[in-house]
DNA sequence: AACTATTTATAAGA
DNA sequence: TTCTTATAAATAGTT
């Protein structure tokens, strides 16, 4: 509803959906105020948040309002032993919640390979799209931080090195050396032929 | 609150007070089922028009057990202000859950490749060597019920592409022929002739 | 928690 | 009631 319209389904970023609730929740209490007083209605709001906390209004007495609605349904079964609606409803979410957590679960170790048996080859073939698309993603993001690691590095230390593998291979021959041969980093006053840098290639693997 | 701002009191005027309440009512629902379904809350809202008539909405069953709600309180309501023990167990309960919903979630998310900005690269690899064991398990699987389904075209038609394969080693002459030599057992009417078998190498990939 | 570009909600009028 | 429209309000994304 503003900088872009939204799609009206859970939000999936958490903090994002904590702010969208104080804001909407905020707005929403705001309008059942003004109808009841504008309209002179009377008005029940209850709304648990995700993390259970209850916020509620009520133009009158919450009591008042839900004794009316009562007698709208004209049902009366006084029973004292009954547990709350609060209770009640809670019950339901969190059998809600179990559920949902056993979902996920399952899905989980079904990408970590467990619990396969059920499963058909378009489902399979599905799975393994999703791994490899996650692996794919997951090797991006690992190249980016080996990148970012070397422009930190700095060019000069690369070339250095580039230098030192050279002169390796020049000098010895089977020295696999790839160790950390970064001389110290605080030496600003370093000058160097960078005529003699062209072979950097096979950049040392940055290994973490 | 458009072509002129207004201000927050009772509409004197009856029929403009009505017109009101249908639009604002309607206003209200909408921003009530948004909040349910964006935030993830449980909403409860009744609202009784100034002529009495009754309008409401919950996000889940809520109904029903706001129904009894009086019943359990409207006899005795001494501690309706604040949640019973039991209540607040469930709430913690329930906090708890979605707490576990959102860590698998966002599991879930990461081995497919998103949310992963904050990972660092020991993490990473994690990801990567779980990624990689999922995507191994469900390769094997999957060629387990190749297997299967070879099993099932039957014994003769792999024996059949044996010898066939043994013929065109035969016929040609590179003598490296591993394939199942076992002629067929229970199958005496057969005949065909193997010298047009087209080259029929590289089992068929079985494709679903 | 504040800002602001947009989307929504809606008061008045028809 | 319903539609239209000018304007007020709410709010998603950003800082």
């Amino acid at each position: 509803m503003t900088r872009k319209k939204i799609q009206i389904k859970k939000i999936d970023n958490i903090a994002a959906r904590q702010v969208a609730f104080s804001k909407r929740r905020k707005g929403l209490f705001k309008k059942a105020k003004e109808l009841a007083i504008l309209c002179d209605a009377e008005i029940g709001l209850l709304v648990f948040s995700a993390s259970g906390k209850l916020f509620d209004y009520a133009s009158s007495s919450i009591q008042e309002i839900l004794e009316r609605h009562n007698n709208v349904h004209s049902d009366n079964l006084p029973n004292l032993n009954e547990p709350s609606v609060e209770l009640q409803l809670e019950s339901n979410i969190r059998a809600k919640l179990n559920e949902e957590v056993e979902k996920k679960s399952h899905e989980l170790r079904q990408m970590k390979g467990e619990e396969l048996q059920g499963l058909g080859m378009e489902e399979l073939k599905k799975l393994e799209k999703s791994l490899q698309g996650g692996l794919s993603r997951v090797a991006e993001i690992m190249d980016g931080k080996n990148s970012e690691l070397l422009s930190v590095i700095g060019r000069k230390e690369v070339e250095k090195m580039g230098e030192q593998i050279i002169m390796q291979n020049i000098q010895g021959n089977s020295s696999e050396s790839v160790g950390n041969n970064s001389t110290s980093s605080n030496n600003p006053s370093q000058d160097y032929d960078s005529s003699d840098t062209s072979l950097k290639l096979g950049l040392p693997v940055l290994d973490y």
